[in-house]
DNA sequence: CTGTTAGCGCTTTCAA
DNA sequence: TTGAAAGCGCTAACAG
């Protein structure tokens, strides 16, 4: 089924038939039931390559750094689900979590030369120069963008400085002064590094100490890294009674080897995560942990894109998104 | 930068630039250095829209059905990214739990003519007057399509039954007699269907009994679903002190609502997974599960579809990729 | 071995 | 309001 096709079956030209399924003006009433009526009959479809590759920019690149990332799965299916609303087309590329996201992009930015590229995860800015070769409108979702010279990069992210923030108040107004932290690397993660300024922040005004070296530990975003990073902190730095994790599925990885270790959560140590997935309310114990919200992020990211792309020159936004705290088990009181 | 502006650029016509770039046979060395050298410098890329326009029928069309389900999620990654690497291009199609899977395919082969169809989780085979109308290869991923008649379809699954079989055997040697079972619809989904069969040949080996209306609770695969069916289960049935579960994210959500109620496991009530998730390793207790492998589930599956495609009139295929049984925590031994 | 050329299915002028 | 026709960039068949 082409649209010729159509345009036989109708009795009119393919001009016709492109200008009613493109909801341009001068079409007679009659003429677009018809068409309409033999498009559905016969389960047309347009062939999006021909499409594109006429006018080239009514097209969508997604890019999802993190493979099994739970939160970034369910960003992208509300967000897939909002472009098929609109006249854009989009598809997804899957990148490993130590793939170079902006060279990815550049690629497809010549390949494909989309209207815009959203980044689900990961950060291109870290590869300037091959992301500013890229000259269409980007937006950076759950991560921000924020003192960014690139007129193209808008960000929709959570306020990980107020949410790290809320979180360690939470901990050390249960009674916790010494804290460790498992975070990822905070010279290469902007993320990390906005969590860990949110966890300094509340440290240092409640007067408390904080030695890196020691109370850190570095690490990536997984179960088994998690597990590993809890042991070697609490091997180095004696005396933490709660751990503050930049992720849920590192907290979860932590409790499990604290439990093999013979250290109870929250009895002994106390835990909290970040982000809120769904399954920290099914855990043993259940993850007091920062709710990020998905819809929200997913719908203000992807209206940022349009914006951008329909409107040129324009300034590039950065939003962030209200988050909510959960109060889960994995804290203890002891004051 | 198209490749007309390489033909000039290099003093070749676009026939040999092209017969270069896809690397084709006839032609000349002298030609193909010099088309490369001016495609590299000047950053050439392929406009993949011209290059899909031309080679219809490169196209794989995925329905996975389950939404949310983790192991379909880390498959479809795993066949996304190899399809990248492929000449094919591909996209995704999620169905809820209860859509019609022969339906939906039935319409997308229609619209899109996919060169073939994934089947990830569900079974279009139960509706066999709209799936026979398919003419092109299907592979049914984590399915079996046994005796089927139709030679379009393949199929790439882990043996259920005998995984069932053995990890019921588990529970039994454990001392296990009255058994629970939480799992999916029988009568509507096959692999529900085997899973049962499996386990009764074990029940039915060591000479138990086992109550269908009283010992098995229907349900969906979902953590919500398995905390609230496993409560039912119980207060229907008194004196299990094992369930054998389908799924295991069933498995969480009993574990949770049970820990909820003030029953522990395994102490008071063993449960055992399946599936293998890897967050099963990280939960307490561990689960005690069948661990399906991912990559080979997806791996096979693409090569047996690429296969089919490339071959036509073959035999279809249907593989069985060997599941590995977890001995976890959530198993107590009573005898 | 290489050049020429006919489309792939679609959008969009330009005429009528 | 409609039809005819010119490509978008590429591949592959055909002719040389």
């Amino acid at each position: 089924m082409t649209i010729k096709d159509i345009a036989r079956l109708s009795g009119y030209a393919v001009g016709t038939v492109s200008r009613v399924l493109n909801d341009h003006p001068n079409v007679s009433e009659t003429a677009r039931t018809k068409i309409l009526a033999v498009a559905k009959e016969h389960h047309f479809v347009r062939n999006t390559n021909a499409q594109q590759l006429k006018q080239q920019g009514r097209y969508i690149a997604i890019l999802v750094k993190g493979v099994s990332n739970i939160l970034l799965n369910s960003i992208l299916e509300i967000i897939q689900k909002h472009i098929g609303e609109t006249i854009y087309t989009s598809s997804v590329f899957v990148l490993d979590e130590y793939d170079n996201e902006a060279k990815t992009a550049l690629k497809i930015y010549y390949e494909k030369r989309p209207a815009g590229i959203i980044f689900l995860g990961g950060n291109p800015q870290r590869y300037e120069s091959d992301f500013n070769k890229i000259k269409v409108p980007c937006v950076l979702i759950t991560n921000q963008a924020p003192n960014v010279s690139n007129n193209n990069l808008s960000s929709v992210g959570t306020d990980d400085v107020k949410a790290a923030e809320q979180i360690t108040d939470y901990l050390i107004e249960n009674g916790h002064t010494k804290l460790g932290v498992i975070g990822g690397d905070i010279n290469n993660s902007e993320i990390s590094e906005r969590r860990f300024n949110g966890f300094l922040n509340s440290v240092k005004k409640h007067g408390l100490e904080f030695d890196f070296d020691m109370q850190y530990q570095t690490t990536k975003y997984s179960f088994e890294d998690g597990a590993s990073a809890v042991k070697q902190l609490i091997s180095k730095c004696d005396g933490i009674t709660a751990i503050f994790t930049m992720g849920d599925v590192q907290a979860i990885g932590a409790i499990r080897m604290l439990n093999d270790m013979g250290i109870s959560v929250p009895k002994d140590i106390s835990i909290t995560g970040f982000d809120g997935l769904l399954l920290t309310q099914y855990i043993y114990p259940r993850l007091t942990t920062i709710r990020q919200s998905e819809s929200q992020l997913a719908k203000c990211g992807l209206a940022a894109l349009l914006e951008a792309i329909s409107k040129e020159d324009e300034e590039s936004v950065h939003l962030l998104i209200p988050y909510e705290f959960i109060e889960g088990e994995s804290v203890l009181k002891i004051n």
